[in-house]
This record gives C-alpha cells, sequence and structure tokens, in this order.
DNA sequence: CCCTTTATCTGAATAGTGTTCAGATTATGG
DNA sequence: CCATAATCTGAACACTATTCAGATAAAGGG
C-alpha cells in the first residue's frame, strides 16, 4: 500500500512521489530539442504538471537542475561504452583494437545523435563534482582498452603514456568541432585511422 | 565637422555614431563575466547609455548579436595567432617547429585566459557563416605551417595527411577538456609532446 | 482511529529578460 | 530651409528565475 502510493508517477495526488527525477527527464527533453540554454524550469515544472516552486525543493538553483542532468547523462554514456565494449569478446588485438575503435565511435555517435545534450556535458553548463575526472567509468574503461593494446602487441610502448591524452583530446576535440559545423562529418573515420597510425598500432 | 560628429562614440547627442560595434564590444565584456549563456541584451544597451530596443535596429535577434560577437572573436584569434607566428623567424626545421608549437600554444592559452569567450566561439553560441572553416585564415596558417615541417624534413611525409586532423582536434579537444575542468592543466605540454612524436616529427 | 508533525507542493509577487511597434528625435540631401 | 530618411525612445507583452507565506497531504505516535 505504502509502496503503490510511492510508485505512481503520473500524479494523481497533491504529492507528486518522484519529482527528482520526473524533473530531470522533463528538462532532458527540453534541452534536447532547444539546448542547455534556453531550458526553463518553469516549463519543465509544467510539462509534469506541477508548480515552479516546487522544482526548488529538490534543486537550490537552475543550474542545480543542470548539475543533476549532466550526472544524469554522463552514467548514461558510460553505460552505453561498457555495453559496446561487453560486445566485443576475445584477447586478441584484433579484438582490442576493435575495442578501441569502438570507444571512439560511440562517443561521437552519440554526439551526434544528441547534440544538446552533449553540449550541456562538455559546454561548461553543468559542473561534476568527480573530484578527478580519472576516477570516472568511462576513463578506466579507456585506460583498461588501452592496456589491452599494449598487452596484445597492438600498440607500440613508446607511445603508451601518451594514449589517453592523444586519443581522449582528438576524440572529443574532432567530436565538438563536427558538432559544431567546423569540421566536416567524414573526417571523423579518417581521424581514427591517423590515431591508429599515430600510436603505433599495427595495420 | 562631419566627421567630427560621426567619430565621437561617447553619445553626445540622441545619435549614437557607432552603436554597432559598441555592443558588440560591451556585450564581449558581458560575456567574459557571465558567460556567453547569460548574456543580457539589455544590459548591454544600458552599458553604452542606450534603450534596449535601439540594438534591434542592427541584430535581428540577440542570436545575431552573439554571431556578430562571434566573428569579432574569430578574427581577433586569427591575428593573434599571425602575429605569433610572425615573431618565429627562418626557414630551418627548429624555427618550423617552433611556429607549430606557438599555434597550439596560442590557442590554448587565449582559452585559459578568456574561457567564457572560447565558450562563445567553440560552444555553439554563434554560427560562422564561413561556408567552409577551410577557408578560415587561422585554418590556412595552420596548414602552412605543417606544409613548412614536412619541407624542412621535421615531420614524416606519412603522417602528413593527417596533420590537419590530429594536431587541430587534439588541439582543440585538450584545450576544451582543461577549460571545462575534465583534465588538468598539465596535461597540455605533454600533448603537444605526445602529438609531435606521433605526427613523426624529428626530436 | 484520530491528531499532530513534517514533508511537499501551490499561488502570488518581484525583478529581470527578449522582442515589438508607434512615435519622438536628429541627421542628411535636395 | 525643409522634407525625407535614419536612428533611437517608451511603453507594452509575454516570458523567465527566484522567494515565501500558506495550503495540502502523508507519516508516525497516542
Amino acid at each position: 500500500m505504502v509502496l503503490a502510493t510511492k510508485i505512481r508517477a503520473q500524479r494523481a495526488s497533491y504529492h507528486h512521489g518522484n519529482l527528482e527525477e520526473s524533473l530531470i527527464k522533463a528538462a532532458i527533453k527540453l534541452v534536447r530539442k532547444n539546448g542547455p540554454d534556453h531550458l526553463s524550469l518553469r516549463t519543465a515544472a509544467a510539462d509534469i504538471g506541477v508548480s515552479p516552486s516546487a522544482a526548488y525543493h529538490y534543486f537550490p538553483d537552475k543550474s542545480a537542475l543542470l548539475d543533476g542532468i549532466g550526472e544524469y547523462l554522463f552514467t548514461d554514456l558510460a553505460t552505453m561504452q561498457e555495453e559496446a565494449l561487453a560486445k566485443i569478446k576475445g584477447t586478441s588485438a584484433r579484438a582490442a583494437k576493435a575495442r578501441f575503435r569502438a570507444l571512439g565511435e560511440i562517443y561521437f555517435k552519440w554526439a551526434m545523435k544528441e547534440p544538446n545534450l552533449f553540449r550541456l556535458m562538455f559546454g561548461g553548463f553543468c559542473s561534476i563534482e568527480d573530484s578527478e575526472p580519472v576516477d570516472s567509468t568511462a576513463y578506466k574503461l579507456f585506460s583498461k582498452t588501452l592496456d589491452e593494446l599494449v598487452n596484445t602487441g597492438a600498440m607500440s610502448k613508446t607511445m603508451r603514456k601518451y594514449g589517453e591524452l592523444i586519443a581522449w583530446s582528438s576524440v572529443h576535440g574532432a567530436t565538438t568541432l563536427i558538432v559544431e559545423g567546423h569540421m566536416p562529418n567524414e573526417a571523423f573515420d579518417s581521424l581514427l585511422d591517423g590515431i591508429e597510425l599515430s600510436l603505433g598500432m599495427s595495420k
């Protein structure tokens, strides 16, 4: 009984029951359409049938709401990358390279499919509290993938120490530049080729 | 006489005389302080002692004002890069490498000094009308610098075709990641080292 | 079962925003 | 000097974030 009333999120009563998450999801929809600037706290509240001031019981600010969205999206992207990696099995050099490539491609595709959400994540709209980004799930996945490349002999040891830096920077850079229209779409695949070459990955 | 009245920008009369540029400069000041989101057309107008609606004779939109700022800033950055390149004379491989490095460092330093202006330029706040970014002054400077590297034997021919892609993407990527707090500051110099190595530049 | 306490949400108000438009003001050219 | 055109103002409209006193409902103790 207690659970039943708590679970329904569709607002059958004065109390909403799930306002925080509902607000974030409504806000994500708006950001997707209108961009991270142009997010309206009021319409997000209205969309889930709640007064504007209700939001202030869960977020001190509009910017706190943006932070909440950011956290949600970052874990979302990390999950996608984990799933993509899990699909590529094996311990061969070939598999390691495929995983490396998959990480970059997921990143890029995600950004191209949801440019406004990507902007929110990396455009200074949300402050991530993760003390060090190095601790993040995504970064660990990434480092592990690079280690595999070295261990299977697919990547030169000399370049290993620049691995994270070059790959992460250039994949992120190309993605943002393409998303913002400063670089042609086709450039991304070519870039991945170039990185593999430059990091000393065997053909 | 005619010139005298046109030149004074300090508003000694009903007509301002230089509203478009004054608005852009006032807006730049605001963006520098408060970020590209949070730019207020009204306070920009108020700061130069003009009514809000006056702006609409020069910009159809607030977003058009942002476009104007973007154009202003892009030429500003390009000028800085040109000046930096001009200071490094000579046709040796050493000089070519110094120019390459200078381009990246200027880019990074500029962003770190003015993160909010950098966000405006590359964060989707302004739409650049340059049909192809390849035509931009900055890009031409960049390509020329890479050519010099190959001609002086400082860079391998094999990697030349990935030169723009890798260097531009990774410099831009590292810069944005650092500016947004996703990467430590010290990473940038290390990245430049890595790029030089990976693009086959002789030590 | 009721009743108090506490969490949750509303309504109204304030101050600021982009944008429009009729009209006032000034410069320009004949 | 005067008519025309360019330029700017003032007031208005529909938004926005944010605050706060009070209404509403849930939870826990008697």
